[in-house]
RNA sequence: GCCUAGGUGGCGGAAUUGGUAGACGCGUUGGUCUCAAACACCAAUGGCCAUUAGGCCGUGCCGGUUCGACUCCGGCCCUAGGUACCA
């Protein structure tokens, strides 16, 4: 074999590491283990661009790299099978969801196969597989069988609750649970009915099923969780999003908020992921304390705040709109005009609410609140900046100290209290948490911190208000009114909702007629003929969401296929968790926040025995398409190229960018590629018609895609895996541009030639490496080692471009030399290394050698040619031995013609000489 | 508005701890080979001035620290991503 056939080479070792399971990953506690892996793809219909592999090939390279460093790699991969797009598909063909995943697979598979990763693909797991999403639903059982005991700070079984239920009631309870409880004794415990119970331990159960606020959307005729609601909109589709109280399932996720922002502290994740998941957790520590309402003495408003040191500033309380106590205060006189302004406000989207941020509107209640220490009047009013799901809904407005109660006191002529030093009310609100208190009483005087401890002690004191830390993030809504996910494993009885049997899992998804909501507005499992128990009881007919099934299953590649428990432990023990997990950075409060959340339940349950699931997490930017476009003469058929086009009237159109080249549209294949351009003139320029670009997002609409199927037939996987990782930072965004492929492409042909003589035959020399040759390959290895350890790939491949370059001049065919070179191109470029591997007459796997160490007795110089610098410019080099003293450095440097003529007779006011480094003269 | 990341040739990017700015690759130009083209190979390639030797300018902008700044500090501008009445 002459050439770099790429095309055969390629084929073979696909199917000889397919033969071989040369990746196959199990426990082997001779050898340090190391786990990779790439977040979960979807398999979607459009098939993989070439933007999805980056991370993968990433996560390969170190994969491959650690298992010739003798690291045991677990590096599986497996399909978010469940989800919108192939249930949205099924609505409009009528075909079964399984059914187009199945195919959406099959591409994917073909697809990832042909780049050659080093998968252990007898781990592959599918989200749909019964064998999987059985687990998926235990998981539900046990968080619906937990309550989180905030005195030993995790999850137990709901049998220790029941305990203390029985032995003192509701008192002592210490659990994360729902804002307001039932109040019983034990002995009313013991007489309660079973529905009653029921519905008492659904206010502690870590999956529980509420009345809840959602984000419904109608057009997908599903409720959404948060971060799947961008702007108003559904993230899926784009539709829009209204609020609608429902009974839904959630999951107490809130439990686990404190833990969830600590863990954050011990993971070696992107700062900017973890600020926001630190945004969306959202503690703040504060106070909570109530005021006791004029002429209701029953009545009391509770309000939150950070800020108690400013109570003295409080000139009016705020209440949601949704606020329960707005109906009861409300005198007569204010009747209508808040109820109208209530109705109005409750109705309001979430969308309207956030695109108006600008409008002030509120009404006074005409009621009077009570302030706790002066026992002056404060006036209520009702305002829609109060958010109903936060904190109490209520808040003690302190318009010099918060800019959004500033604006409002404004607009409405409301008074102000200075309380801090250094505010200026001509200049708007002081939100600073420096300086010293003022005009409050007993808090005069004290800093900020200082004031707020003394308050609260106050309020404690008159057991109307104590310390508080409050959290943004609120639980998650766990149910969708869809048919392509988890059934939930729960049936009703007596409108009581029961667990099925373990023994019953998995329960499978019903055949349906159509994937649609019923008439009654059911959710598509209604459909189902019997969707019932065997006994006749109704099962749940919500399914799990989409993030269901990837919030564990990087647990369950290290045991996919065991049948009687979720993962072994032993085995669990061995992998811990993942080492290395690249994905993009839109999971950030998603997926990767849930994951954390299952991880730390599974460990409370002493299932698992770490705390977080992913160690080390790397973004990889996305890839953005690089468009093309041609300029068409108004009202013509002409087509003016990109440099003469403002001497035209044009429409810019975005033109296939598969047909330009270098940015030059290929004519004949332009007037090929649609009907409308079969007749198409051209004006050109240099006889060339040049289109113009852009940097894009890639899409099909944009026709910017690159598919990698394509390049691969081109060149070959192993110069995609070289060009992807040789485009720039991993983690940077980048545009493709196909253009500079030839580069890489010739880089593999050239390392191909060094193993090859003249005239195509594989020859190797036997003979000693001298110095030089040495020191270049030992100088490689050290580098692309190091880069890879910081994850910086695309200097390595720079460095095997230098490294092959080098060794073509000094024309080293040499065994010793080029063996080494082999097994550190490797993880990049698998293929052709295996060839030339095999070439070299070794009968096993590259995958099974060992990586070369370098030695640093090679790297060692005996002269260094320093950059000689006046006054911070350089201007000549000079060589000398590294032993060379200082003091004769010195007399040469001076002596020396060119520095004696920047000199020119002035005089040198310090030399400094950095060992190794560099040279400068001051003068 | 706030948080985070970034801004270096025609383009992608390199410079790891403050020490030769522009490695490596693309593109462009010139050349060798060829009937010709492709491939391959060689050379040049930040801008400006200069025949050469060489010089001046140059890492978003302004200022500072330093013998020396793409790198550190202060202020500002721009781009991308996230977030937004969270009391």
């Amino acid at each position: 074999m002459a050439e770099y056939n790429f095309r055969a080479i390629e084929k073979k070792w696909q199917k000889y590491w397919e033969d071989n399971q040369s990746f196959l990953a199990n426990v082997d506690k001779s050898k340090p283990k190391y786990y990779s892996l790439d977040m979960f793809p979807y398999p979607s219909g459009a098939g993989l661009h070439v933007g999805h592999p980056l991370g993968y090939i990433a996560s390969d390279i170190v994969s491959r790299y650690k298992r010739i460093k003798g690291f045991n790699v677990l590096h599986p991969m497996g399909f978010d099978a469940f989800g919108l797009p192939a249930e949205q598909y099924a609505i409009q063909t009528g075909q079964h969801p399984a059914a187009t995943t199945e195919e959406n697979i099959k591409r994917y598979k073909e697809q990832l196969r042909n780049i050659g990763f080093s998968f252990d693909w007898s781990k592959e797991l599918r989200t749909s597989n019964p064998d999987y999403h059985k687990w998926t639903q235990w998981i539900f059982m046990q968080l619906f069988n937990s309550w989180y005991n905030k005195d030993s700070n995790k999850a137990e079984p709901i049998s220790t609750l029941i305990e203390k239920f029985e032995s003192n009631g509701y008192n002592g309870i210490n659990a994360a649970c729902d804002e307001y409880v039932t109040e019983f004794s034990a002995d009313e415990w013991k007489d309660m009915s079973e529905k009653e119970k029921s519905d008492i331990l659904l206010q502690y159960r870590l999956a529980f099923l509420a009345d809840t606020t959602v984000n419904w959307c109608p057009a997908l005729g599903t409720v959404l969780a948060n971060e799947e609601v961008k702007d108003g909109l559904s993230e899926r589709g784009g539709y829009p999003v209204i609020r609608k109280t429902m009974k839904q399932w959630s999951l107490r996720i809130t439990a686990y908020a404190e833990r969830l922002l600590e863990g954050l502290e011990s993971i070696d994740w992107p700062e900017p992921v973890k600020e926001m998941q630190r945004n969306w957790i959202g503690k703040s520590i504060g106070a909570e304390l109530e005021f006791r309402i004029d002429g209701h003495d029953d009545l009391n408003i509770k309000v939150f705040t950070t800020r108690v040191d400013t109570i003295f500033g409080v000139t009016y309380l705020a209440l949601a709109p949704e606020h329960e106590l707005i109906e009861k205060i409300t005198n007569r006189e204010r009747e209508k005009a808040v109820k109208d302004y209530v109705a109005v406000a409750k109705n309001r989207s979430e969308r309207d609410r956030m695109s108006d941020v600008k409008t002030i509107t509120g009404e006074f209640t005409g009621a009077y609140a009570i302030h706790p220490f002066t026992g002056k009047q404060i006036p209520i009013w009702t305002a829609d900046y109060v958010l109903a799901g936060y904190g109490t809904g209520a808040v003690m407005a302190v318009p010099a100290g918060d800019t959004r109660d500033y604006d409002f006191a404004r607009h409405f002529g409301l008074p102000m209290v200075i309380t801090q030093e250094g505010t200026n009310l001509e200049e708007g609100a002081n939100p600073s948490k420096v300086g010293k208190v003022i005009n409050s009483d007993f808090l005069n005087g004290l800093e900020v911190a200082d004031a707020q401890k003394l308050a609260i002690e106050k309020l404690e004191e008159m057991s109307i208000g104590k310390g508080k830390v409050n959290f943004r993030m609120r639980d998650a809504i766990f149910s969708r009114q869809r048919y392509w996910g988890e059934p939930f494993p729960v049936y009703f009885k007596d409108e009581i909702p029961y667990l099925l049997e373990e023994s019953e899992l998995p329960l499978r998804l019903p055949e349906v007629d159509k994937y649609l909501p019923t008439e009654e507005g059911d959710p598509p499992l209604g459909r189902a003929d019997k969707w019932t128990t065997k006994e006749g009881y109704p099962l749940e007919k919500s399914t799990m969401p989409g993030w269901a099934g990837s919030s564990w299953y990087f647990f369950r590649y290290m045991d996919p296929s065991n049948e009687g428990d979720i993962f072994s432990k032993e085995i669990q023990h061995y992998w811990e968790n993942v080492d290395l997990y690249i994905g993009g950075s839109e999971h950030a409060t998603g997926h990767l926040l849930y994951a954390r959340f299952w991880t730390k339940f599974l460990k409370d349950l002493g299932f698992a025995s770490v705390e977080e699931p992913f160690k080390k997490l790397i973004n990889q930017g996305m890839i953005q398409g690089r468009s093309n476009f041609v300029y068409r003469v108004n009202s013509s058929n002409k087509y003016v190229s990109h440099n003469l086009r403002k001497e035209y009237d044009t429409t810019r159109l975005h033109v296939d960018v598969n047909i330009v080249h270098n940015d030059i549209l290929d004519l004949e294949a332009f007037r090929n590629w649609r009907p409308d351009f079969s007749d198409a003139e051209f004006i050109l320029e240099d006889g060339k018609y040049i289109c113009g670009s852009e940097v894009e997002k890639m899409s099909k609409s944009k026709f910017n895609v690159v598919n990698p199927d394509d390049i691969i037939e081109r060149f070959g996987a192993d110069t995609l895996r070289l060009y992807e990782m040789f485009l720039g930072p991993l983690e940077q965004f980048k545009p493709w541009n196909t253009n500079g492929i030839d580069g890489v492409y010739k880089f593999l042909k050239k390392l191909w030639k060094l193993f090859h003589d003249s005239a195509g035959n594989f020859n190797l020399s036997d003979e000693k490496p001298n110095k030089q040759e040495l020191k270049v390959i030992h100088a490689t290895i050290k580098k692309v080692e190091e880069d890879i350890e910081r994850f910086s790939f695309n200097t390595s491949v720079s460095t095997f471009m230098i490294c092959v370059n080098e060794l073509t001049a000094l024309k080293c065919n040499k065994r010793e030399i080029l063996e080494k070179l082999i097994l550190i191109v490797s993880p990049y470029a698998p293929h052709i290394a295996e060839e030339l591997w095999a070439l070299c007459g070794h009968q096993t796997s590259v995958a099974e050698a060992q990586y070369p160490a370098y030695n640093e007795e090679y790297l060692k110089e005996d002269a260094f040619e320093y950059p000689v610098s006046i006054n911070g410019k350089m201007r000549v080099k000079l060589s000398f031995a590294v032993d060379t003293p200082k003091k004769e450095i010195e007399e040469v440097v001076l002596e020396n013609e060119i520095v004696k003529k920047w000199i020119e007779g002035k005089a040198v006011k310090k030399l400094i000489i950095v060992p190794k480094k560099i040279i400068n003269v001051v003068i």
